[in-house]
Formats: structure tokens, sequence, C-alpha cells
DNA sequence: AATTCATATGAATAGCATATCATATGTTAT
DNA sequence: ATAACATATGATATGCTATTCATATGAATT
């Protein structure tokens, strides 16, 4: 992997698993990777995966609770980032991206 | 590929090229695909079908003068969404992201 | 209408990210 | 120290995406 910032947290985002578990966290507040893995319903290994890249580019952070990592959307970027996109999603891919006609 | 809306989004930000390309309409206002390809050092086709994905998101959009396609940029939404974009990646991404150790 | 310029489309290969599995590391309790 | 729980890591195979090439479509000019 060889990405410029800009691309890294793109490329990071590009993948549903990830917006799922922001999205999950975003709602939630926080949650341990057990709790992830399974309200997604994917494996621990897959969510401590994908954890890690959110990590890397600061999308969540994580504290140790015992045993536990417990993970927390970023509340400073991220939160307002996500709403400007639902914004634009709202208002210009509900109908247009789901249907490749036209255009 | 079967994309909701929001992974449809990320999807198709999550591409150099396509970046590449939102960010030059972003700073050069219009530009038609053989211009766009050339400074980019792309394939017309490549510039092409980049676009036509940036176009079903509308990120950005197309008006027609004589025999060429002229692009912008989505000035509504893209524009303000990659300011806070790049407010995050400013903030935590410059020295983060590229540095996969610590953490 | 034929030619040239500009862009789009389709199909196939190449390239890369992800999911998965097995295992390692770390933490707490006994 | 060992066991049990929680998470992380590494390697690999799979699957998906992008690039490429060839060609088609569209627009304007002669």
């Amino acid at each position: 992997m060889n990405y410029a910032s800009l691309d890294h947290f793109f490329m990071t985002l590009g993948n549903k698993q990830r917006v799922r578990i922001l999205q999950l966290l975003a709602k939630q507040g926080t949650m341990g990777v057990t709790a992830i893995a399974e309200t997604l319903k994917v494996e621990q290994s897959a969510a401590s995966h994908s954890l890690k890249q959110l990590l890397l580019c600061h999308f969540v952070t994580v504290k140790q609770d015992g045993k536990e990592r417990i993970y927390a959307i970023n509340e400073d970027t991220v939160k307002p980032l996500f709403e400007q996109i639902e914004r634009h999603v709202d208002k210009y891919c509900v109908k247009g991206c789901a249907h490749w006609s036209r255009l």
C-alpha cells in the first residue's frame, strides 16, 4: 500500500464493512471488538482488521478497558463529516446513484 | 455492483484517479475529457470511465459544447465536502496515516 | 455523406484489497 | 503459573475493480 493521505482517507472509507462500523459507532457511542463483530455478523478477525485501518486514519479512537479495547468514533471531525456527506447523498444519490440508466 | 447510496458514494471516491480528477476540476473549473486525460497522463478511455462513475454519484456535471463534453465539479456539495475532508486529513493524517507504526 | 475530431462503451486481463483461517499476543482471574 | 477471555496479526486464496485495447457512437466540418 502506498497512498498519500487523502487517497488513504478515501480508500479506507471505500469499503462497506468499515462504513458499517463507523455508522454503528456513531450510533452506539463506544463498543468492543466482539460486540461490533456480533452486531454486524462478521468474524472477530475481520472486525479487528477493519478497525485497525479506521484507527490508522483516525476515524476512530481506542482505549483499553480491562481485557477489552473500546472503540469510539472520532467526534471531532468524522461526525460532522458524515452529516455533510449524508446531505450530498440525500440530495443527489438517493435516486441518482442507484440507477445507472440515463445521464 | 450492488451498492447502497452511501457505499456507492465512498466506493467512487476510493480510487486515486477519480480523486485526482476531482481535484483537477476543483482547481481548473471546467475541462473536457481529452484535456483531463492529458493533464493526468492517463488514457482517454480511462478518464472517460472514471468520469462516468463520478457523474453517477453527481460529483461532477457535464454539458455538451460542440464536439466536446465539458465536465465541472459539483460546486454545491462536493467543494465544501472536500474542504472539510482536508481539515480532517491535515489535522489527523499528515503524520498519522503515512506511518503504520505505533498505535 | 464522408471525414475528422471527441468521447463513450464493452470485454478481457491484470492488479490489488478483502475475507478467512490459524495462530500469536495481551489481560485478568484463579 | 496456568487457564480463560479478548483482541491482534500474518499469510493466503478469493473476489472484485481498474486498466487496457479495440471499437462504437456522436458531433461538426468539408
